[in-house]
DNA sequence: GTAATAGTGTCTTTAAGACACTATTAC
DNA sequence: GTAATAGTGTCTTAAAGACACTATTAC
């Protein structure tokens, strides 16, 4: 058995997953930024990451996973992941590879983390985020990317509210995924076709904005589900 | 500045990448995977992979084309990353991450390669794949999943076409690459309505199977162009 | 001429969009 | 009652599919 090289420990590049995480309030989409504990770029805004740990992760899941209960408190959130970024360049300690993922968090679930960690998230508009460090910028170029283009197809943008939801309130945040209004009875039917969601026997209460209280659904399944068409 | 573990070369993953090589002949896309050369699994049939190496590689990407390379003898072709899977058990070597990478080659570059390279491609039924050794099995899925959800809004599957075609040939590879029959005029008017296609100043050849000779095409632009509906 | 594939024209069907209309709440 | 949001019904428009038809070659 010939000895291959570059599987010697001392080749290896480093692996690390970063994370971007997304959240929804009333402005809009938001990145959810922390600063960073350690240098390099130590207390300076960037995405939440960490190493890949062979010893302690059953795979690159896994590793996301660790880091963002370690890091941002939030565990059962949506995650998928979106691609990796390698280079000489991309981290001073030396030849890098970032797997990132994409996390959708509903704000009431960050509220919490935030009260429950003693952390704090920035929640910076993805449309004026300023200049990060490493290549932050385009990693988050390529996770808001599949974020826009799978919120079409996809109960993906379902995963930004609560368990519970109304159609408008729904409605809403794939407008908001997807950047473009939707029609509003295309956007029943098509939903209602399709039976991706569940009537709760309940509405949600009247308030100052909400006039007729709206029905309450939840995803009939829980797991993202992609369509045959487009909302 | 505080040591931060999981940084040191003792710790970190293997990285690797490995292409799902599909070309298109007259049985329908084949995977084209090659015997290894080294331990583990010397001699059996497996994708085409080779190790990140920082010191060489400027990227990924240059990683996947490097090994496309020096393995394949191949070129110039298209590639796109999929995914990465890692974990403690795909690779007996020890923990490793596994870049994937989907390459598509035209039945003629390929048989050039192997003429010109003194090697041998296995052109394997994705449908009637043989057991591979790692986790080959899954990141084929994972590559085919791509290319098939990817055809139907792209000029993804004209990559498996040499750099002219008849509009015949590009209808029946993305036939192939969906795996579902389209309807003749539709696939004419949309290609014709959204311009991907250039009109060559040339016919192809009648032959026994074609009779009255076709319209030659090239691509509009070289790259891989995404449509805003499906084919 | 026939056979075979290439390519066109047009009717039918389906789904999306527009938008007026009704429903239910707070006040 | 009014104002505001929730939700429905239906007409218009656009695109996909079906399929008959014509065109160009080999023989």
């Amino acid at each position: 058995m010939p000895v291959v090289s570059y599987a010697g420990p001392e080749q290896r590049p480093i692996a690390t997953v970063d994370i971007v995480l997304v959240t929804l309030n009333e402005d809009g989409l938001r990145l959810c930024l922390q600063r960073r504990e350690y240098d390099p770029h130590a207390g300076e805004l960037a995405l939440i990451g960490g190493y890949v740990r062979p010893e302690e992760d059953a795979d690159i899941e896994a590793s996301a996973r660790r880091i963002l209960a370690s890091k941002a408190r939030l565990d059962g959130l949506y995650l998928e992941q979106v691609r990796s970024f390698g280079g000489p360049d991309r981290d001073p300690r030396g030849w890098s590879i970032a797997i990132v993922y994409l996390a959708l968090v509903p704000d009431e679930r960050l509220a919490a983390a935030e009260a429950a960690g003693a952390l704090r998230f920035e929640r910076i508009d993805p449309d004026h985020c300023p200049p990060l460090p490493f290549d932050h910028g385009r990693l988050i170029a390529a996770a808001l990317e599949r974020l826009r283009s799978k919120a079409s197809y996809s109960t993906l943008p379902a995963f930004l509210l609560g368990e519970q939801f109304t159609l408008p309130e729904l409605k809403a945040v794939y407008e908001r995924a997807m950047g473009t209004p939707l029609n509003d009875s295309a956007f029943r039917r098509k939903l209602m076709e399709m039976q991706i969601l569940e009537e709760i026997d309940a509405k949600a209460s009247a308030t100052a904005e909400r006039k007729r209280p709206a029905q309450l659904y939840r995803l009939a399944k829980r797991a993202l589900t992609e369509f045959d068409r487009t909302v």
